[in-house]
DNA sequence: CGCAAGTACGTACTACGAGTATGTAAATGG
DNA sequence: CCATTTACATACTCGTAGTACGTACTTGCG
């Protein structure tokens, strides 16, 4: 088998092709980047890109959601620890404020993706990944008692929205590290909202 | 004066270009509309345009910056009979939400201002027009007491934040009128973090 | 008043990038 | 082993942002 399967061909080059476009996507925002140029990246051209992908905007979208599914394992993983879901929600959201202090995660999750792919295509995405843990994460804290009964879903979507201007507060300061404790105890407050602890 | 004066000609040149980018902008999305287009419905050409905004960009972050000036408007007409800061920004946030109900809103200020202006960019503008209104809203609660004390501007961003994300939920639901009470009561109770009332 | 300088555009062009059409070598299935 | 499909590359078209330049009108100044 000198040459391989077309199938691991095909997954190895897709693969290649969105790692490739995450970093240029990251770094210099969507619309500053070339197909020409993700092509080159991944070493390939633009053929292999409109094979593979309907368009810009569906390889933007393959982007998209593996970053939601990587900002989900890691959300999960810092929250693993957590002895009931109040914990667990205040774990993630400190994850996400933490994940989101890389410029290229902010680039795709927050500032991209509802441009390029519609509110809409972005909420499916999202109900599906970090939404859904925080939406998850609320529901059990409700049942550990604690939390006021409510729409978990449309609470899990607020939150998140602040927590989305909260990394963009992080972001723009001088020191990063120093105001991470204060904006998080400030999204802590917001969280006992809820009536938690 | 059969010929006007240079300064209100540019004046009232200006003022078309951007009325007319409004809504483009506002119906189709920053991507999807030309210079030529935005131009033609002005009654002017491409050179026109350029004469008068550096770029696409500058020409949209007028256009913002007028979406902004406009919704801080609406914000302060149907705050100005709350008894206290409490209020104010509780009346501030449910007008906030009534004005992303239209969808010219929300593609300007919700989608598109991040993605195109960048948020930096954005968040100046913002400061000095709709979070600056819910940043002294906050300060003014807290002097009348009930409101915990705490960074104002910090808390009105993520409120902002959140209100974004609430303005997106109502957007899509099939009744928006009817989920309003729903959403408004949520905010009520995230604003019910602070301490008030 | 008359003229030089500036202003407010219009027109014609360039540059570049998204998307398409087509070709081709390799792989697969029968 | 041959027909078909797959996985690309190459060469194009087309639309659009931005530029260069021309021009009519206006304004300030002697």
């Amino acid at each position: 088998m000198a040459r391989r399967r077309q199938a691991e061909r095909s997954q190895a080059t897709t693969a290649e092709l969105v790692e490739a476009a995450a970093k240029s996507f990251g770094r210099d925002g969507y619309a500053a980047v070339s197909i020409d140029e993700v092509a080159a990246a991944a070493g390939v051209t633009k053929g292999a890109v409109y094979h593979h992908f309907a368009g810009k905007t569906a390889l933007f979208a393959a982007v998209f959601t593996r970053a939601q599914e990587q900002l989900a394992e890691r959300l999960v993983a810092e929250a693993s620890g957590a002895r009931d879901g109040w914990e667990a929600v205040r774990l993630g959201a400190h994850a996400f404020l933490r994940a989101c202090m890389d410029p290229a995660v902010r680039q795709i999750i927050v500032l991209d993706g509802p441009a390029v792919l519609g509110r809409d295509a972005v909420r499916e995405i999202e109900d599906e990944h970090v939404t859904a843990l925080l939406t998850a994460g609320l529901r059990r804290a409700e049942r550990d008692g604690g939390l006021r009964p409510g729409d978990a879903a449309l609470r899990g979507r607020l939150l998140l929205g602040a927590l989305c201007e909260a990394a963009l507060v992080l972001a723009r300061s001088a020191e990063p590290e120093r105001e991470f404790a204060a904006v998080a105890a400030e999204v802590d407050m917001l969280l006992g909202a809820y009536g938690g602890e």
